[in-house]
RNA sequence: GGAGAGGUGGCUGAGUGGUUUAAAGCGGCGGUCUUGAAAACCGUUGAGGGUUUAUAGCCCUCCGGGGGUUCGAAUCCCUCCCUCUCCGCCA
């Protein structure tokens, strides 16, 4: 959500932040419906300026003995046309709101321009793809030869997109999530959190995924929904506050499912848990000042490599060009893994610095130790990563020839001794 | 689901229609004292918006959200949301 202050301060430059989202200018637009608000506002301000004294006056008459009838006279007279001003003001600020709620983030300068994921900026690689004297399985097949993922019996119940994993491979799951738990609370300072998944409106407000991208959630019949990702409830532990600076910088993680009804996706990645309705997913978040988030971005982004550098996963990290980002970011990196099955990357972890977008549309404030007022914080987040990735990761990247999966040592602590996956017999 | 009690400034918490501008405490900030710190004492300290070159003034709004009564509402009425307590049900 953007200051219409700003942009009545700098109309071309976010006119310029806009095309390079690919949008029509709106700053014209936006100033005049604005201009138009503060008008009728300063009107309404006046007359209830006057009313003020009036009454005042009023009460002073009255307690004296005094007749009034002069003064209530003209109170009664302007009532209309104050109520007038005050309807208008908030017509037009409604306008407002509703106009800039739905208007996504501007890059950052440094953010590559380009239309899709091609046009994304490969900026490092770790790791050497494995070589294999055999021919590398997909997760899906080494899955079914083990016995232990079956899409079937998770479709009978659920439909599409839903997996059932059992015995180790469901532990493995399991020990993925712990194993980023671990190292992202005890080597990285992160407070780790068990959040709700299912919210209110305004948390989904407030991180951006509402109003505009309500068709990709899902929602109860109560009203509430399930999260898309625990960016949402992380996040929003800071809607609504005023903090210390002291406070900051806040880092918060947690193991969840996510849910995302994959809306626009019908016809990719039908096979295999690449894509799924519901999925087990580590997230991380930082609110900083504003000042340090760039520098969290970068540490951000390193927290969730390391997980894959311990599991040794190869992988490329690449920052998304203007067309690839999300609404609610200013600059993002993704983190591809290798797949030896697929013989690509794949997204693991994305890693988003939002500056103050989300901050402002959830409220979220902190008092400076110097200066007066209030100022917003900046708000990151990314995958630390994802664990249902993460699965096919180890097994397509730890299969042997005869199907099995070699437990990586990262993970041996938490697999009860449990040191290959063999196929069940 | 039934009954009841509440939602007040960064936090705790007074305040039931008019001597406007929400008491007090905590916390924060400044100062006195001290070699320094703590304690004590004194002072100060909300948010959003309009106007404006201005983080100066002046003005408006804000006591959960919305609506109403009144010349005037934290205070009265309606409605919605939320929190808490007891009962019922229940992992």
């Amino acid at each position: 959500m953007f200051d219409i202050r700003w942009i009545r301060e700098e109309p071309d430059a976010f006119d310029a932040g806009l095309a390079r989202r690919g949008l029509a200018p709106m700053a014209q637009t936006l100033i005049e419906i604005d201009a138009r608000r503060r008008a009728a506002q300063t009107e309404a301000q006046e007359l209830q300026t006057r009313r003020n004294e009036l009454s005042k006056q009023i009460g002073q008459a009255k307690s004296k003995g005094e007749d009034a009838s002069d003064a209530m006279a003209e109170v009664a007279r302007s009532k209309d046309a104050q109520a007038e001003a005050e309807e208008k003001a908030k017509a037009a600020g409604d306008e407002l709101d509703a106009a800039l709620a739905g208007i996504p983030n501007i890059p950052l300068d440094e953010v590559p321009d380009g239309a899709d994921e091609d046009a994304n900026v490969e900026i490092r690689t770790w790791g050497t793809p494995a070589s294999f004297d055999f021919e590398a399985k997909e997760h899906d097949a080494l899955g079914d030869g083990l016995g232990m993922m079956d899409f079937e019996t998770a479709a009978k119940m659920s439909g599409a997109r839903f997996v059932l994993l059992s015995g180790p491979l469901a532990r493995l799951e399991r020990a993925l999530g712990d194993f980023m738990l671990d190292v992202h609370t005890r080597e990285f300072g992160y407070t780790e959190v068990s959040p709700p998944v299912m919210v209110r409106d305004n948390a989904l407000f407030g991180t951006g995924q509402l109003p505009k991208f309500a068709e990709d959630l899902f929602k109860t019949g109560d009203g509430l929904w399930l999260i898309p990702t625990a960016e949402v409830t992380l996040t929003n532990i800071v809607a609504g506050h005023i903090v210390e600076e002291d406070y900051l910088p806040r880092r918060y993680t947690a193991q969840t499912l996510s849910f995302r009804s994959e809306a626009g996706a019908s016809g990719k990645d039908t096979k295999g848990m690449i894509r799924q309705h519901q999925f087990m997913k580590v997230e991380l978040v930082s609110v900083t000042r504003p000042e340090d988030s760039a520098a969290e971005h970068e540490r951000m982004t390193e927290c969730a490599e390391t997980v894959l550098q311990r599991l040794e996963l190869p992988y490329r990290t690449v920052v998304l060009c203007t067309g690839d980002m999300g609404f609610s970011a200013r600059k993002t990196y993704d983190i591809e893994v290798w797949l030896p099955g697929q013989g690509r990357y794949r997204e693991i972890s994305s890693c988003s610095n939002c500056g103050d977008f989300q901050a402002r549309r959830m409220m979220a404030r902190y008092r400076p130790k110097e200066g007066k007022g209030t100022r917003f914080p900046h708000t990151l987040n990314g995958s630390g990563v994802a664990v249902g990735r993460a699965l096919i990761a180890v097994m397509e990247n730890y299969q042997n020839a005869d199907g099995s999966i070699t437990v990586p040592d990262a993970l041996k602590p938490y697999m009860g001794g449990i040191e290959v996956i063999e196929p069940n017999a």
